[in-house]
DNA sequence: TCAAGAAAATGACCGTCAGTCAAAAATCCA
DNA sequence: TGGATTTTTGACTGACGGTCATTTTCTTGA
């Protein structure tokens, strides 16, 4: 058996050769997508055979899978940030749904990873201890803004009924994953003469947020005031495109 | 020149022919997804060689893109069904709520499909002839929801502001189109609870409504009356799913 | 320092499949 | 009927994901 603290040593440098593999797929997915780079052209990338990827993944939808994980979990990064706001349980859902803005403004190209996720056998390709981590990180994100909604509940801010806080929470996930695919659909925005998308997200959250009766509503509050302070607050570098200029 | 009366049959043939491919072509997607059959099998199940598949169509999303026109008209006619619905504009709009359900309900399979569209490469190999039939489909899904809206906002149904008809129906649309998504997430439904995936839809697309302040709320009026009378005058043989038992 | 054994890396190779095209078959027309 | 035209066919090509026998590198103990 090898000493322990050479094996240590491997197996730090296992974990880093599969960070520099995972960055370079996230860089292929953002420039090319999902089908126009093969596992030999990331090999010549990472300086690495084949073979050796293959000791990493157990196939190329498991490697996207993993960078979409990562992905996923600096949306969930993001997310509690938001939930950090010192301000009543509305405000605090309205940083979680800038951040989710400022998550599709820093990674445009994860809309599509994560729509291939939805899709086709990616899920039968993949190992399960992904699937797993995935799921986790996923976890997080409903996780975080849950909570905020039970205290909403708590506090009265929120009616009991007719709807249960975890359905309030999907709700709100609903209207945002939605409006996010919605607004990349080129001929919808057309359509309806949408040039940012973004705002139309913020605009139909606040639509369920006053459907759900969360108070204060929209016309009982001052939310440009808000905005204001979570941006300046929490996502200080995200002003230009999340404030009205 | 040929003579014009054969040369109409011959196009007769070929139409029916593109029918045909179209049929079974949806029959492996529903079965198999996108990637577990190839263009051969297609082929042996049509009892035509491969080079004839690909005189109809250029490649095989280009085929499947064809697939997924067909079916979006069906929903297309699903809607248009729904808006002759005699109603409030709000009772005409919750009909084609049900009709997103009685479609969902119908072709289960049809969502795999929607999401492979949203991803990859899809459109650069699709021809623009597919391309402007789909968009064409969408458009009428599209304008049936729209008008309604635009008599609500006339009527007085709906407050003209802070959102224009073109917003209200993409928050609609998105809302729907979101709640499609995370039902079909096994994970989020699983932590939601959720065990009916279309009554979320439901649920979810009352909060948008009541959001966009269009009358009368659902506190308002007698809404399980109402879809009891959409249930039986436009889907009767979808009232096993859509009402309660 | 070295040799033997263990572990890891490699890339030639395999099977599959979308898409092509020259040859064969079918159809048309004078 | 036979030659010209159109349509159909399926063998072939190139590309790619994934494998595994061979080679290379590393470890260990004398």
């Amino acid at each position: 058996m090898a000493p322990a603290v050479t094996s240590l040593r491997k197996e730090r440098d296992l974990k880093a050769r599969e960070e520099l593999i995972l960055d370079h797929a996230r860089r292929l997915l953002a420039e090319k997508g999902f089908q126009a780079w093969n596992m030999e052209q990331l090999a010549v990338a990472v300086e690495y055979s084949k073979g050796t990827l293959y000791q990493h993944f157990s196939s190329k939808e498991d490697l996207v899978l993993a960078v979409a994980s990562r992905i996923l979990n600096l949306r969930a990064d993001l997310f509690e940030q938001a939930a950090s706001f010192k301000g009543s349980t509305r405000e605090q859902g309205r940083a979680i749904g800038l951040a989710s803005c400022v998550f599709a403004h820093r990674h445009p190209d994860f809309f599509h990873i994560e729509m291939m996720l939805k899709s086709a056998s990616f899920w039968e390709k993949a190992s399960p201890e992904r699937k797993e981590a995935h799921a986790r990180a996923g976890a997080r994100c409903w996780r975080t803004l849950y909570n905020i909604i039970v205290s909403a509940i708590a506090l009265g801010d929120m009616p009991r009924l007719p709807w249960s806080a975890e359905h309030a929470t999907m709700a709100l996930i609903s209207i945002t994953i939605g409006s996010h695919v919605v607004g990349m659909e080129h001929n919808l925005r057309v359509f309806a003469g949408i040039d940012n998308p973004l705002l139309s997200v913020r605009l139909n959250q606040d639509l369920v947020c006053d459907g759900l009766g969360w108070k204060p509503l929209l016309h009982e509050h001052n939310y440009a005031a808000t905005d204001q302070r979570i941006v300046s607050e929490i996502f200080p570098d995200a002003a230009a495109f999340l404030l009205p200029t």
